[in-house]
DNA sequence: CACGATGCTTGAA
DNA sequence: TTCAAGCATCGTG
């Protein structure tokens, strides 16, 4: 298999500083700074700094976070993850903006109806950040439930969206 | 390999 | 509000 090469960019959002991977087939990791995975990242895969592929995505994410524009559509590389967890995160890409959901339900369209809990930490290792959007998924009660990024963060998500 | 612990939960007590 | 059940993973021994 040929070596593929990675590219990633910093960049500072309302929400705090994001790091962005993505390699020629899409977006590869889209992340918090501060999450333990980063420096991993950088470490193992020694991608290029600066965008060459997905350039635009910086400014959409801005425009989101700014609530200027929807999310755009862009390719999307698990490079990581169980098949449990990647088929997680796949269905959380079908919940429509603006649309909340809960853990059971998740849990139900993968068809693993008694695997919330397990489907709540999947979602918790979510390696693409808005565009797989984690943040729609709150608890059943309607309490907002948890955020491995901050409860902060995942306010101001919802508050975008309006939900 | 076998447990025990853990994590963006739930439903019942 | 507290608690046990339930499920995939991960760290230990």
């Amino acid at each position: 298999m040929v070596l593929q090469s990675f590219y990633f960019e910093e960049i500072k959002t309302t929400l705090g500083k994001i790091f962005i991977l993505e390699n020629k087939d899409g977006i590869c990791f889209l992340l918090p700074f501060q999450d333990f995975r980063v420096n991993r990242i950088k470490k193992n895969l020694n991608p290029i700094k600066g965008l060459i592929y997905h350039k635009n995505i910086i400014k959409n994410v801005n425009n989101y976070l700014n609530g200027r524009e929807l999310l755009l559509k862009f390719p999307i590389v698990f490079l990581e993850g169980t098949s449990f967890q990647i088929s997680v995160w796949k269905q959380l890409q079908k919940i429509p903006f603006g649309i909340k959901s809960n853990y059971s339900e998740i849990a139900q369209k993968i068809h693993r109806a008694s695997a919330f809990r397990a489907v709540g930490s999947a979602i918790g290792k979510n390696p693409i950040m808005i565009y797989v959007p984690c943040h729609r998924v709150i608890k059943k009660s309607g309490n907002l439930g948890d955020y491995a990024w901050g409860m902060v963060k995942k306010k101001k998500l919802l508050h975008i969206e309006s939900i």
